[in-house]
DNA sequence: ACCACAGTTCTACGCGCGGTAGAATTCTCG
DNA sequence: CGAGAATTCTACCGCGCGTAGAACTGTGGT
């Protein structure tokens, strides 16, 4: 869904190491060896918007953007999408296993773990 | 690294969900709703040699077309990619586990658990 | 040996997207 | 109210992708 450049992701990386929000001046001064002009930094960041990755808030002269989802959550939704585009998904998250380091893998098992325990508490 | 385009996905499409190689007018009729120019496909078909997503057999006199990978490998590289644009792993990895069904889960789990003893085995 | 034809390569065009930014507009602070 | 900062509007350019015509080439058939 979310395709994004070069610059959009370099914004979104700046918006996403910050934990606040951001005016596009901060933006710029974050990306100050790039030596942008004001109004790219807007332009790209107003078309962010549009494709829902960053939220405005206008109520300041000077608005103040932040990532609408932290970038965990964006990772986890591209690796969701590309699970998606399998045809065999447990033939695919078999290949993932194997593309994965010993400590990613123990890090998964363990979130797995307690995805499947939090759902059985709630879900009932 | 492979950004593929919604023809040249179709045609990815095609040629994983054949077995054997094809030829260029076996991938068109494949695809006859669309009633493209044999030429398209040809150079689509090139493009997506380009970029290593296909190999070509030059051998016969039409030339014949398979998928360099399989399409889970593909899948399983989408993933990776996704995954290594995280800056927090863990965390990605973490919400990635609230993404997939409680199928899926238990499919990884597996695979994840293979892959460790088979790493095991192997390396030593 | 030659021709017809399938298949390939070369080349190209148009469009949409992303990087980039000037011009015009608007709002706020002093 | 004026100056300056910030925003919006608009636009250009290059590239990737969908698309395909024209030219070229190699193989099979007679």
């Amino acid at each position: 869904m979310a395709r994004l450049g070069e610059l959009e992701h370099a914004i979104m990386d700046v918006l996403w190491a910050s934990d606040s929000s951001m005016t596009a001046r901060d933006v710029r001064d974050a990306l100050s060896d790039r030596d942008l002009a004001a109004t790219t930094i807007l332009t790209v960041l107003s078309r962010l918007e549009n494709k829902g990755l960053v939220t405005r808030d206008r109520s300041a002269r000077a608005h103040r953007y932040r990532p609408t989802d932290a970038r965990d959550v964006h990772v986890a939704s591209l690796m969701r999408q590309a699970l998606d585009s399998a045809s065999n998904t447990d033939a695919a998250l078999a290949r993932f296993a194997d593309a994965v380091t010993p400590e990613e893998a123990a890090a998964l098992a363990g979130a797995l773990d307690e995805a499947m325990r939090r759902r059985r508490a709630e879900g009932g």
